[in-house]
Parts: C-alpha cells; structure tokens; sequence
DNA sequence: CTAATATTAGTAATTATTCCTATTAAAGGT
DNA sequence: ACCTTTAATAGGAATAATTACTAATATTAG
C-alpha cells in the first residue's frame, strides 16, 4: 500500500506545523474544518495515525489523556500541566537525568515525573520469534 | 468528608494487594465479582480513585492505555510491553537515570522510554493564587 | 439506637477513538 | 488528457473506558 498525499493530509500536517504546538485529535480538526468545512472528524484521526507512523509528526499518549500530535519531530521530552493540560517541550541532556531535582522547569512548578520504558517482555520475544519461523 | 470503610472498599483493596500486580479496573471487578457477586465496576472504578488519592494504591496511567493501579505504594519505574500491554516493576536508581542504554531491563528487549514531567504552568500557578486570595 | 451522610447498585451518559461502506480522487501508465 | 487501480474520504454507527446520576443502603459518631 502506498500513501497519497491528499488535500486534507496535507491540510492536517500543514495546520498542525503551524501550530508549533501539541494539539489533540479534535482541536486540529477545529482548525483544518476553517478552511476545509467538509473533512471528517474520522479522517483527521486517521491521518495523524498515519502521519506518526510515517515519522512526519509525533505522537504523545500522555498520562491516560487524550493523545495530543506533534510538529517536532526531534527527540524531546515533555512537561504537561495537571491542572489545564497544556504540554510543553523539554530540551534534556538525556545522558543523564537528575529527576530528583527538576523544581521549576520553564516556569512550572513542578509535582511529579513518571519515567517508563517500554518493549516487548520475555513472553512476547518468544512468542514472536515463533511466529517468525512458521 | 470522612471516609468510610465499607465491605466493598476493603475487598477492593484486599484483592488488589493480593494480586501483587498491575490490575485494569475491568480485572479487579472480575476478581471481586467472585467473592461479591452484586459489586457494581462504578464502585470500583471510585474506589479505585479514591484508594490512589489517599495513597493506599497507586495509579498508573500508561501511554493512552486502560489505567493499572497498583498495590506498592513505594517510589518505583515501570516498563510496559507493546505487545500484550502487561506492566512490570523497575527498580532504578533514580538519582542520575541513564535513559540512552536500558538495553535490556527484566527481561524485556527495551525499545523506548518516555520521561514526562507534572506540575503547575506558570498560567495555572497565578491562577490558583488568585483563587486563594479571593 | 438513631441520625446524618458517605457509599452503593444499576444504569444512563459521556468521551475519545475506531470501524464501516458507498463514493471520490490520487497517481502511474498509455 | 484519459483510463484504471485502489487509497482515501465523508458521514455516521459502533466500541471501549470511564464517569455521572439517583434512589436505596450502610457506616460511624454520638
């Protein structure tokens, strides 16, 4: 299957750019809907989904809220607000973190960090290797 | 308000301790279920809020996924699979992280990490000051 | 034991997201 | 420029996870 690049794909990557921001699934489809009345809430959903998965964008699945999109692509990590859920970048030395002293990153105050890493566990690496050798 | 410790309350956090897992709010209403037939998934998923309020449990919201709670309260990390979505414990040194080589951790073939901060914007901070105030 | 009210069961409602299907429109070749 | 193939769309229905609502119940202080 190979992508095309259509009108509202590239309204979505275009408007999202412009933003310079990290904006959720249906604040982009507020924005694109101005300029573009017809497009679907479904196909804005869509191709986030793809554009993240392409690389054009980032995908941010912060803490059990709604996924928000990101025109920077480079590696970054985020701050988010508790309170209005805004979400800030965050340019880290990520060789080494001190996350026992963050106080006050770009004038927030700072209550907590959640670190997690993730992959594919002991079970799964078997099981997928299998798969691969049927 | 004072909290009450009701049946309900206290099986929910009996099961979950001995469980000694990472528990969807689904789960551990299938678990509780079997004990107390007539238990409502709302009361659990307000106990389970509650519960993670207090500091009895805690609460893990993973990458956009169903929230887990979890029954140890002490300063962990956590890896994630992508592919069945179990949740592990991680014991890290959290003074000076080395995110850059995790390589493998518990088992697991590591393929990324997210490190995200909380707080109060700079917004949000005047506001609540305001509030006080009044 | 009683009164005050926190909590419950059961269900409806909400939120965020994905799925479905007939129709439309890219993009490669002629 | 014109077919042809099939990826993508609009619009709405469906799903999943969670929260809200309300009358009835149960806990706890006194």
């Amino acid at each position: 299957m190979q992508l095309r690049m259509t009108n509202q794909r590239e309204m979505i990557l275009q408007e999202l750019k412009k933003s310079k921001d990290h904006l959720t699934a249906d604040e982009l489809y507020e924005r694109v809907k101005r300029k573009m009345p017809r497009i679907s809430l479904a196909t804005v959903y869509r191709n986030l989904e793809i554009l993240s998965e392409v690389g054009l964008i980032g995908k941010l699945e912060i803490s059990g809220r709604q996924k928000r999109f990101d025109w920077d692509t480079s590696n970054h990590d985020h701050v988010y607000c508790v309170q209005c859920h805004r979400v800030d970048n965050l340019e880290l030395d990520r060789t080494s973190i001190d996350v026992t002293a963050p106080e006050s990153i770009s004038g927030y105050r700072i209550t907590g960090y959640r670190l997690e890493f993730s992959g594919v566990c002991a079970e799964c690496t078997k099981t997928t290797k299998k798969k691969k050798e049927n």
